[in-house]
DNA sequence: GTTAGCACTCGCAGCGAGAGAGTGCTAAGA
DNA sequence: TCTTAGCACTCTCTCGCTGCGAGTGCTAAC
């Protein structure tokens, strides 16, 4: 991306066709249609003639910024033409101060908790985008026992409360070969806390694997537990907003749906893109073609990791058809990455 | 539905007529286009020529299971027509042993948890139905507190994790006016799970209320995490398998998706139809214009509750356009009503 | 009661014409 | 040299038309 541009496109543009090109984008990004000389003279304060603009866009087009769908239609900007765009216009927008309030006020509103918050940033995401929001859950290097409690719910069975350092918190039903008491157990989770608290699932295991009786079962239970903790953490994608992208031109065709909805679920998305976008931290974009995979060519994606250090790290960002609106999509994901770190931070900090 | 009609239908129709009605909705459900003489012959084991069957057709048109949309088109059944078959054929059938065995064990891999179960059978029901599955989590009538716990997480933050008798575990975020260690939270949590195990969340409202310093605050997080898990138990309504729908020919005009998307966010359903299917036990079916919610009409619903007796009771279904196959749906949603019911049993036997 | 034959109806795909939007080019004006 | 008006041209999109095919109801014969 960045990286492979030869020169400043800056110096190869006039200041009118700079001009041009922005209200092309945004043009084009808020109506849909491929814009011509005569509708950019119309709406935006051109004190050009359209013969002018025409000329203009014929250059434009010829370095690539923009591009003709058919002869004698108007012009739609190309991959490079958004990049263009993106970065002279909409990398350094931030989110008006009333969103952000907004934002803060519904975060406040709900309940001190994980899911939530996730839930509540994927909602956000795709509001103010209106496109498909993508939220992944921090996940953390390694899962530790903070501590674990057992309630008797019948005379067999247990219920195993499991809580990590970054206070996840996890249950499981413990069925017992035969009948014990809650003092019973509580014993055996004051024993086994002891020995297991601080430890990760292979530690813990190793620790235990000697133990036999009522101690054996519920030990294994915890590394168990803390295993799944530990796998399912990252891994789930959630999205938010379906609905929006499908209300989108590009996606009537059912066959664009059907892609969108084959990405979303396991597809190229959990396998390549968010795993190279976890690699360096920050807001990242990338426009049609610039994705490496082939699957997401047709999209925009705008992604950026949040989280605390290195630690924990989750990804949260904005899919959808390369027409998007950048400027918002990437304002409000930058904020939003800034708030779940904040958020994190508080969360994980009692490591 | 069943109370309106007049007199037995089966007293209306000839054998034959019924055999033609039959193979008119299995044509139109598994093609989903209108269905003429000819196709019938063809496909299906009818010794008569195309000429009789169209005598029938004509006859079944004429007291209203069937419809013609336009003249010289085939034929399509009507809610009528869908609901004597639901009645003749496809209300007793029970799910192959084959399939009851794969989801029994599916159901035997994932953890015990109600949050996981739910999304499993949404996830098994829309597979079966190729439509949208809908699942509420079960609604108990009171939670109760059975037992709650207080970790320190920082100098003036804890986390509180509360088990109700339910076995619903819930965590919140607990900040503390002064710096607290772990032996003051213990010996709070000590205390207070004595004072307000086994009531709700008014009743330890009532018995709190002139505590104050640490047990104060403490206990009031505790009413309050109660109360919040009461609320929104049973009121998400969780889907699955919207690709599946949107699949069907019916969807494929954006505006019936769109109103189908509406449907599942917070419109009809949640307001009219739950509350209502929820009132009588058992398995209830609506077809199109017998919803009693406009929104509804262009649909067909599938659903069941499933719970313990009349303390806790959830909901799963399947929502799809009038053509569905009734069969399958049917039957996997009767099945696994029964499977969550079972389920929930051993979940909340330690009542 | 059943069936073959037939005239009729109507949706739908395919086709061509016309409108409209937009272009590039040329020549004149600033 | 840059800008602009004028103009011919291109190509898509939307109609309306037409022929085809699927399907029907009716009638008369079996």
């Amino acid at each position: 991306m960045l990286e492979q541009r030869q020169h400043n496109p800056e110096l190869e543009l006039t200041a009118r066709q700079v001009e041009v090109l922005r209200y092309v984008v945004q043009d084009h990004v808020h109506g849909g249609r491929a814009v011509g000389s005569h509708t950019l003279i119309e709406r935006y304060p051109l004190s050009v003639s359209s013969a002018t603009v025409r000329n203009e866009l014929a250059t434009l087009e010829r370095l690539g910024y923009i591009q003709q769908l058919h002869t004698s239609a108007g012009r739609v900007p190309t991959d490079k033409g958004y990049r263009f765009y993106v970065e002279q216009f909409a990398s350094d927008t931030a989110l008006p101060p009333s969103d952000q309030i907004m934002i803060r006020h519904q975060f406040r509103q709900v309940e001190s908790q994980l899911e939530t918050w996730l839930q509540l940033a994927a909602s956000v995401l795709s509001e103010f985008s209106r496109n498909v929001s993508l939220v992944t859950a921090p996940r953390t290097i390694v899962s530790r026992l903070r501590h674990f409690e057992l309630l008797s719910l019948q005379e067999r069975v247990a219920l195993l409360i499991l809580v990590t350092h970054e206070s996840t918190v996890r249950q499981a039903m413990l069925h017992l070969p035969e009948a014990t008491t809650q003092a019973e157990l509580s014993a055996a989770a004051d024993r086994l806390n002891g020995l297991l608290a601080g430890n990760s699932p292979a530690e813990a295991r190793a620790l235990v694997n000697d133990l036999n009786g009522l101690d054996g079962i519920v030990a294994d239970h915890v590394a168990a537990t803390l295993e799944m903790t530990q796998s399912s953490g990252g891994a789930e994608l959630h999205y938010h907003g379906l609905e929006h992208a499908l209300q989108q031109p590009e996606f009537t065709g059912s066959n664009a749906s059907q892609r969108l909805f084959d990405l979303l679920r396991g597809g190229a998305l959990l396998s390549e893109l968010l795993p190279q976008v976890a690699e360096r931290a920050g807001l990242q974009i990338f426009i049609g073609e610039e994705n490496t995979s082939a699957d997401l060519r047709p999209f925009g994606v705008v992604i950026a990791t949040y989280g605390v250090d290195d630690a924990v790290t989750g990804l949260l960002g904005i899919l959808g058809p390369r027409r998007m609106p950048y400027e918002r999509s990437i304002s409000s994901v930058r904020y939003m990455a800034r708030l779940m770190s904040d958020l994190m931070r508080d969360l994980y900090q009692a490591n």
